[in-house]
DNA sequence: CTGAGATCCTGTCTGC
DNA sequence: TGCAGACAGGATCTCA
């Protein structure tokens, strides 16, 4: 489901509503996650307090005060993150895990069970944090880098982008966008780009993302952030699940698939 | 090392 | 209306 501009609007009212707060009790409902919830690691957050709410690739991240313990949440496709007051919280099905505040219950829900929650004593070992590309909207993420790396695979651009070890965060959504305001045919190999090209990308990943954070995210299904509200970035998707190409008006959006996702672009802007 | 393909799971939509 | 099959914001694992 979530991209990095949805995790990252999901981060920042997760936080605001649960730094600095203590957990009360956890409760496991259903364990049976991409990887099962260890109920007895989670048992062990109990009185403790978070320090922090921070995000990592796709990845959210709960630091607490005096413990190196650190629980890290990955929503996969159809994770939701809600709060309930104690007293209206009713079970719904696939509810996985629960997480008691004084006043209200932190409720992590998961239909397709792609998601995942860890608790984790060194975060920067940790298997699915420590292979983690740079993030797309820092510093670390510019032309040189991209270019280097492109020069050594040759993988479509597509799967490249979407590679969480080269770059965190972007989705099949993001990249749909990125690709085509950078007008790079998808199925590209990552060796035949130009630096120029290269340069482009870097652009538009950045773009794509910072503005679709200001908006809240995209909603393409299911998507709602913790306050069970949808993201707005919907509205502004220029290629994906389109019809036509909004440049070349009369030109259809060409669909296929890439390492088995949808991947659409118009055969007209992306050039191979 | 790389890349292709299968796989985890449930819900919804399409077409016969 | 029923049912099979395709498809969905992800990412790991296996195998060649």
């Amino acid at each position: 489901m979530p991209e990095l501009p949805e995790v990252e609007t999901i981060m920042t009212l997760v936080k605001s509503r649960v730094e600095n707060k203590k957990i009360k009790k956890t409760k496991v409902i259903n364990p049976k996650l991409r990887w099962p919830i260890e109920t007895r690691k989670v048992k062990y957050l109990e009185d403790k307090t978070i320090r922090s709410v921070s995000r990592r690739g796709k990845y959210l991240i709960f630091k607490f005060k005096s413990q190196k313990e650190i629980l890290i949440i990955h929503l996969g496709m159809t994770g939701i993150i809600s709060f309930k007051k104690i007293e209206d919280y009713e079970k719904h099905k696939h509810d996985h895990l629960l997480i008691y505040f004084s006043d209200f219950i932190f409720i992590f829900n998961d239909v397709r069970k792609f998601g995942s929650i860890h608790i984790s004593n060194d975060f920067n070992k940790m298997f699915l944090i420590k292979n983690l590309g740079v993030e797309p909207l820092s510093s670390d993420f510019n032309t040189e880098y991209l270019y280097e790396l492109s020069k050594k695979r040759s993988c479509t651009i597509k799967e490249f982008i979407m590679n969480q070890k080269i770059v965190v965060g972007v989705g099949n959504i993001y990249a749909a966008e990125a690709l085509f305001l950078s007008k790079i045919h998808p199925a590209m190999r990552t060796n035949k780009l130009t630096l120029l090209k290269c340069k482009k990308l870097v652009r538009s990943i950045k773009s794509i993302l910072s503005k679709a954070i200001k908006m809240g995210g995209t909603t393409i299904k299911d998507y709602v952030n913790a306050e069970g509200k949808p993201g707005y970035f919907t509205q502004e998707l220029l290629i994906y699940q389109k019809d036509k190409c909004p440049i070349h008006k009369n030109n259809k959006v060409t669909n296929i698939k890439i390492s088995g996702r949808a991947s659409y672009f118009c055969d007209k802007c992306q050039i191979k």
